[in-house]
DNA sequence: TTATATTAGTTGCATATGCAACTAATATTA
DNA sequence: TAATATTAGTTGCATATGCAACTAATATAA
């Protein structure tokens, strides 16, 4: 068994690797340039502005923004410190806890979309044509993996 | 300006992030599984493998494997404690150090891809052909961003 | 040459993350 | 039903990372 990669394996590979990093250190300077919170905090944020209550048990919500449970106890308590999520009790499930975005929230998602929104366009989206993005999307679309 | 995204435009972007967050989270766990340092190791053993002396300065070091400088101390002193790289003066500029990797530094980064490389060859990949791979290859040539 | 600015690397302190043990609730089995 | 296993969430402790201040060396300018 070969497993030496070819260069235009590696290629692909480490451009997927090092195009994320990049883009999303440059992301987060951008955020922290304009006295935003982290990512991590947009992408709470949005996963609970996406459901149609505006809340996501603890437990879905880790499993949506790939966060373990103990870094979703603790983004959560950052959150709520912050006033941007509030916790409700989980009638259905005497375990689970909801995490609710709050107006403060939904505000401060908003207003971290416009930096994050400019280098999304400028470098990434704006390398690439209607058709590649579709083959990108296309792309991505096919690696499945159970996370762990 | 319209900073919604199209369906297609957020497919490739979060397709972009969620992979390449996946694919390495679960290099992570086979790593660990099998007992081994993290990927952060591999990268700097690899990036100081690919020069002819088998070394390269903190500062060039850290360009090449995106870590903040105090990072590479950091890091470069935890290999350095496992006996991976030795230090070495820099005779050219007094500020300079070297990171020299060492006989078991290479021998740990072998054993290291062994298991990198399944994940890499099976979840990655194995998904596209040599058209596509090219393709992948040539769309993240054009992510040009100076590091900050 | 001397004075000043910049650069490479380090370190203390604050914050974030990983891990494993823990509590409390639900699910499963007998 | 009672006994046991699993699951959701939390927490203490260890490790890793970010930031800003620091040292020592080189580069620049007067």
């Amino acid at each position: 068994m070969n497993k030496k990669l070819t260069e235009i394996e590696t290629r692909a590979w480490v451009g997927l690797v090092r195009t994320q990093q990049i883009l999303l250190d440059n992301v987060e300077a951008e955020l922290k340039n304009s006295r935003f919170p982290p990512l991590s905090w947009y992408d709470v944020l949005i996963a609970l502005e996406n459901t149609s209550e505006g809340r996501l048990r603890f437990i879905e919500l880790g499993e949506r923004v790939l966060l373990k449970k103990y870094n979703v106890t603790r983004l959560i308590q950052r959150l709520e410190r912050e006033g941007h999520v509030r916790r409700e009790i989980c009638t259905e499930d005497g375990r689970g806890i909801y995490a609710v975005i709050t107006k403060k929230g939904r505000k401060l998602r908003r207003a971290m979309w416009n930096v994050y929104y400019g280098v999304v366009q400028s470098h990434f989206l704006s390398n690439f044509n209607k058709e590649e993005l579709e083959k990108l999307a296309d792309y991505f679309g096919r690696i499945k993996l159970t996370d762990q």
